[in-house]
DNA sequence: ACCTGAACACCGTTCAAGT
DNA sequence: ACCTGAACACCGTTCAAGT
């Protein structure tokens, strides 16, 4: 692909090209991402966009799933963390962070569901939960409550981006009719077998995805501070985790 | 996997082999995920396990995600729904049949992925969420909170168990890896830069898996009780969804 | 020592062609 | 009419070999 040897040497005034370099690769993920979706940036088309192979690019990431995390983390750059030090509520604070995160999440659906399965923890996500953390704590929640809420609000945030990956290439067409279909399902359903569906009906799809994330917002952050304490904190809990015992 | 009583010319002694039909192609996609799991469940090594071609799948399914949608279906037919109409406090069978739910679906977290993306909305779906409004309904809380309260609810424990989708063939050796990194990071965050991290430190990690999951499940009860009411509730909310208006 | 061509071992889906 | 062989258009990752 390089060097005919009539060609002049300035072949063609394309947009830069980074260097081969790990910055080079998550910036050109993010703009080949920007410009055609994330399902069209394999390695193998970001090699070509770079003018290498594809084992060219493990050199500078360990694998998809890691880049994916990276350019995760790059993005999450984008996040309004302006109010954590502003004036105003401290609830109302959060829920502007909070909706900022998850807007920048859902522009990127694919995304959210690879933070689903493997947390960035990078640079942008520390000053992220930074920020959330110190809302929480001005809003007077017990540390051991704020630390496990945390959690909580960043997956339902995260999993109702996710929800909306249909890998579409352009438009979302079965994203419609998908919820028509499960409109019909709802409304046709007996009341004598499901008779508390048929009581609720159409009412259990009511409300735009913005008026549910903010009230699961609301539902999370009133509940943390309602439900008993998180019962299990040992003073050292880190070994505590999980399947081993 | 009923044995066909005449086989009049049995060819070879193999575990018998489903005919070609979708329900034949759901038990051989279930079959083969419990054997070798999820991710080998391709679309062609199903059809070699049927001994077809690929193309033949496609007359009875349309898709690889149609096909998990149905697969999970399958596999909600599993979840215990007994505590529905047991004695005892609805609190604590509302939280035994989402334990169950959830345990379902941590055998196939691969399926839980998808799951968040399509819901599933067969039959045993159906049946589960039915339970479910059946518990809050006793519980006293308002339908039109119930009815909200439930995604919340479904949607927590699908994510949770999406979370724990690593496509591991065998082990996890990742997982363990993974999360030694993250309380490396969690110990070593500054507490100039980061102070309400660092003040928690491992205290954010704390909890298993089934601590976390118990906990979340008591704040969005308990939320949902507390926090403001769905406030967008037009009479006939159905066309209300989002992003046309 | 650092990088990469070529190969390995696959994918989901479609459609023209066979029976 | 119903089914499917073969093709289309790709994948992520590895490693022996080049520079």
């Amino acid at each position: 692909m390089t060097a005919h040897p009539t060609a002049p040497r300035s072949r063609r005034e394309r947009p830069a090209k980074p260097a081969l370099t790990r910055e080079g690769i998550i910036a050109t993920t993010v703009d080949l991402m920007r410009a055609e979706g994330l399902e069209r940036v394999t390695m193998r088309r970001l090699a070509k966009e770079l003018d290498t192979g594809p084992a060219s690019l493990y050199v500078y990431v360990r694998s998809m799933a890691e880049l994916h995390a990276a350019v995760l983390d790059e993005l999450l750059g984008g996040v309004d963390l302006t109010p954590a030090a502003a004036d105003g509520e401290w609830r109302d604070r959060l829920g502007r962070i909070l909706t900022s995160y998850t807007s920048v999440l859902f522009e990127y659906p694919g995304l959210a569901q690879s933070a689903l399965v493997a947390r960035p923890f990078g640079k942008h996500y520390l000053k992220l939960v930074e920020a959330l953390l110190a809302l929480l704590d001005e809003g007077g929640l017990e540390p051991d409550r704020a630390a496990w809420l945390l959690d909580l609000l960043l997956q339902f945030a995260t999993a109702t981006a996710a929800e909306h990956a249909h890998r579409a290439p352009g438009d979302a067409p079965q994203s419609e009719s998908d919820w028509q279909a499960l409109a019909t399902v709802v409304r046709d359903v007996s009341p004598r077998t499901h008779p508390h569906i048929a009581a609720l009906g159409t009412r259990l799809l009511s409300g735009s995805p913005q008026d549910r994330l903010a009230w699961g917002f609301d539902v999370l952050i009133a509940g943390a501070r309602h439900a008993p304490p998180p019962d299990v904190l040992a003073p050292s809990p880190v070994h505590t985790r999980g399947t081993e015992g």
